[in-house]
DNA sequence: CTGAAAGCGCTTACAG
DNA sequence: CTGAAAGCGCTTACAG
């Protein structure tokens, strides 16, 4: 068995190549036991139509490339395991592309895409450049591929928006959930960590900080610059070595006044806090921290990280609504998808 | 541009479509000249060939499948990563399939490894039914498929070894240093958690355990039976929820005499020393806990987290290697590959 | 070294 | 409702 062919399989029922193909494909106009003989034939030998030669006559491919760029988070692989899943319910295989942070992406991107003539793609996580990205330019490039494309868990890229679909979370909202936590607690001198360069407003990174500063700001407080930790590893912002990295280094370069630390997101936050411990501070009792994402390690560190749960499902499901709906009507207007996230106290906030 | 076919390519560059596709695959017996100019013509048409009409005639697919089971680990994904940027560079799509852990697996892996008439297969990590398998039966089913297959981190599944490569950190030397260690420290009541059933004594934490044990009756001490610590949750084994979970009943069930606790994995402990904290057993003064894998989340953990550290990089690149060697040779005789981890010590222990 | 032609395994008008 | 035939875009013997 494992390579019979259709010609094989009509054979076998008596029938014509093509007939048998209207079987498989549940096409109208055949008669009903005719097909259910084929089908039972089919199942028996093991027929399995050959997808190269069937994609080449539909010229549409059923598969869909997710890219993701750079270091993955747990977050990512959780959601990517459920696209994986949505889109092989809807038929679609399920391509796996990872673009390093340094690549000339829009180039590596448009080989990706052109090569495997994919029927959808899904950018999972952050898409750009970390220097300084013309996200305009970006933006019509890739709209010049002319494959459905959404954008998961990548907030608004300025000018993206109108010419893509995305599905994030809500990060300014978060961030404003969180600074009302640390504001109501009394928190006033609040560092950030995990930032990247100016140029790159739009990121998730900005969004939540400013979530946090707008909270602060409508609580009266409002935030010193010198709080703004540099980022020590700017190529892998949303790391652990990161957060680490980049507390250790602002902590020795100076004394600091601050009575919380807000992380861009758990993994930076677990990293930062490890080097605030380093350094004698104590989390709570000397300075409250706060993640964002909601993951498993947030939950296990001692002490449990306050963050923003991210609706994980959520935000997969809606991607791979919004994605196979544009396969199917590439007319459909795009559809931009903010999801709520949820405030998850903890053990690494206290009152100042 | 974008949907040039080799027909117009042809037509623009004044020759045949044979020559034209002789061209571009580099083929023999074709003017040099001609050569170069049909390539500078596609490139600078963008001409890109349809896969589909390729593999149709040349009936080798170009894709290989790496198939995940369960919940991954960021180790996992690491690996998944550089075997996605090896097999690019040897000309190969990665598609990934994830499947669920409960599901009926013979039949599962054999619709993926069909449907997609893959070059080559991945099993990256566990493979295997958590409750009981057959594992000559599982083999031989796989053998069938008449694919390519590397098990990628999963140790020795009896019967296996003989028909398939597989490519492997030593998890018996990595047990075995770990013991060995804390032997050495005067551990002699030592606890094992994240141990799955008396089934799986093939799977990745039995090889752990088993090293373990070996150095400590090396040491001259034996483990206690009592100190073995039922998983609370048998279908995620691997994850800090088990860990957690599984302590925190295990207290609670009655008193326990240990000094040290060595978990099955990272995440395992990670989940582990929460509960150990939260029952207000300190770690390390009062237990030292190891781990497995060498993930970040035990770098960053307070206590930092003794482990053996996986070679992640080594690992990917030998199962990349064993795998494109197969394909291209399927007579190649399988490989089995066991990679030395390294030592890492951490916070998290101390003499007992 | 180059071209005309056959054929990879399927689907789909087009006739019957 | 069924069958014979064309053709999807490529590669590769086979002639020249």
């Amino acid at each position: 068995m494992g390579d019979m062919m259709i010609k094989e399989l009509a054979r076998i029922c008596g029938v014509a190549v093509s007939t048998a193909s209207r079987a498989l494909n549940d096409r109208e106009g055949i008669n009903a036991e005719t097909r259910d003989r084929i089908l039972a034939t089919a199942k028996q030998y093991g027929y399995v139509p050959n997808a190269s030669a069937r994609s080449l006559k539909i010229s549409a491919n059923r598969t869909i490339s997710v890219i993701i760029q750079g270091e993955p988070s747990p977050l990512l692989i959780d959601v990517l395991l459920i696209l994986e899943e949505a889109f092989g319910k809807a038929g679609f295989a399920t391509t796996l592309s990872h673009v390093p942070v340094r690549s000339a992406h829009f180039a590596t991107v448009e080989r990706i895409v052109r090569d495997g003539k994919f029927a959808g793609v899904v950018f999972l996580g952050r898409y750009g450049d970390a220097q300084s990205t013309d996200s305009h330019l970006l933006s019509m490039q890739l709209a010049e591929l002319e494959v459905p494309i959404v954008f998961c868990t990548t907030s608004d890229y300025s000018g993206l928006r109108s010419t893509h679909s995305s599905v994030c979370v809500d990060d300014y909202s978060g961030g404003f959930d969180l600074g009302a936590h640390l504001a109501e607690l009394g928190h006033r001198k609040i560092a950030f960590v995990g930032a990247g360069s100016a140029q790159e407003q739009g990121q998730v990174w900005a969004l939540r900080f400013a979530g946090v500063r707008a909270a602060l700001a409508q609580a009266g407080a409002q935030v010193d610059q010198d709080l703004m930790v540099p980022s020590a590893l700017p190529g892998e912002l949303f790391t652990m070595d990161n957060g680490y990295r980049s507390i250790q280094a602002w902590l020795a370069a100076g004394d600091r006044d601050f009575t919380a630390l807000v992380a861009s997101c758990d993994a930076v936050a677990v990293g930062a806090a490890r080097a605030l411990h380093e350094a004698g501070v104590r989390v709570p009792v000397d300075c409250s921290v706060t993640g964002f994402d909601g993951l498993n390690v947030g939950r296990y560190f001692i002490p449990r990280l306050a963050t923003i749960t991210q609706p994980i499902a959520e935000i997969a499901q809606a991607t791979a609504r919004v994605l196979l709906a544009t396969i199917a009507d590439p007319e459909r207007p795009t559809e931009q998808v903010l999801i709520r996230g949820r405030l998850t106290e903890g053990e690494s906030v206290a009152a100042a």
